[in-house]
DNA sequence: TCAACAGTTGAACATATGTTCAAATATAAT
DNA sequence: ATTATATTTGAACATATGTTCAACTGTTGA
C-alpha cells in the first residue's frame, strides 16, 4: 500500500490564495521596490552619514570633511560623487577649493528619523 | 631661482581649522553612525521592502510571502532571518506553518516616511 | 611657464551581501 | 515508525560596495 504519488493530481498546498491574490493586488512594483531600497543604500554606510550629518550643520570643502572624519581626500571624494549623482548634495566651486551643502530635504528628514530612532 | 622649500615651515594647508574643530565636537560617534547605517541597511534591500509592505498589510506565513513575492521559500527564510534579527518582524508557530507579523514601529514608519518621498 | 595644491577618477583589492541548492529540523498524518 | 510537508540552515557562488593608491585635471600664484 502506499507510496503511489499520481502525477495528475493537482498540487495542493498551504498556500492560502485568497491572501496570496489579495497582498499581491497592492505589492510594491520592482521599480518602487528597487528606488526605494536605493534611497535607503545612501544612507546605509557610517562614512555617508558623517558627511551628511557634518553638512547639515554647515558648508564645508572637501579638504574640511576630510579633517573632520579622519579619512582620506579621495575617500571623501568617492563618497560626495555617489551623493552627488542621488541628488542629495550641492556644490559651488571657489578658487581652488569645491564647497559643499546639503540639498534634499526628504533624504535629510530620513537622516533626521533615523537618528532620532537611535538615539531614542 | 625658486624652488626652495624650507622644511621648517609649518604645514599651512587649506583646511578650516575652526571649522573643523567646530563640527566635530558634535559629531556622530563611530557607534552612532554604524548602528543607525545598520537600521537603514536593513530597508537598503527590495526583497525586504516587499516582505516588509506584505506583512504590514497581514501576517503571513512563509509560504504565501514566497507566493506573493514569487521568489524562492528559502530567499524569503533567509531575509526573515535578518529582519528577526533586528527585531522587526515577530513570528508565531501553528502546526508545521510559521506565521510572521511586523514588530517595529520605528522602522516601520522610516519604511513609509520612505515610501511616501518616491512615491511623493 | 611652471610648480603647488584641491579635488577627481580608475584600477585593484578585500569584504559584504543576496541567491540558489542541498541537506537538516520539526511537526503532522498515516 | 514512516512519510510528507513547512521551514531553517550552511556552503558555494556571483555581484556589489568601500577603501587605498597612483595618476590625472584644473586652478592659482610665482
Amino acid at each position: 500500500m502506499a507510496a503511489q504519488k499520481p502525477a495528475d493530481v493537482c498540487e495542493i498546498k498551504a498556500i492560502d490564495e485568497k491572501k496570496v491574490r489579495s497582498v499581491k493586488k497592492t505589492m510594491l512594483t520592482s521599480d518602487e521596490s528597487v528606488t526605494l531600497s536605493e534611497t535607503f543604500s545612501v544612507l546605509a554606510d557610517p562614512t555617508r552619514l558623517k558627511l551628511i550629518y557634518a553638512l547639515s550643520k554647515e558648508e564645508l570643502c572637501v579638504c574640511d570633511l576630510a579633517g573632520i572624519l579622519e579619512i582620506s581626500v579621495s575617500a571623501v571624494s568617492h563618497q560626495l560623487r555617489i551623493l552627488r549623482n542621488m541628488r542629495l548634495v550641492k556644490f559651488r566651486k571657489h578658487a581652488k577649493m569645491v564647497y559643499y551643502s546639503l540639498d534634499d530635504k526628504h533624504i535629510a528628514n530620513l537622516f533626521l528619523e533615523g537618528l532620532n530612532h537611535v538615539r531614542e
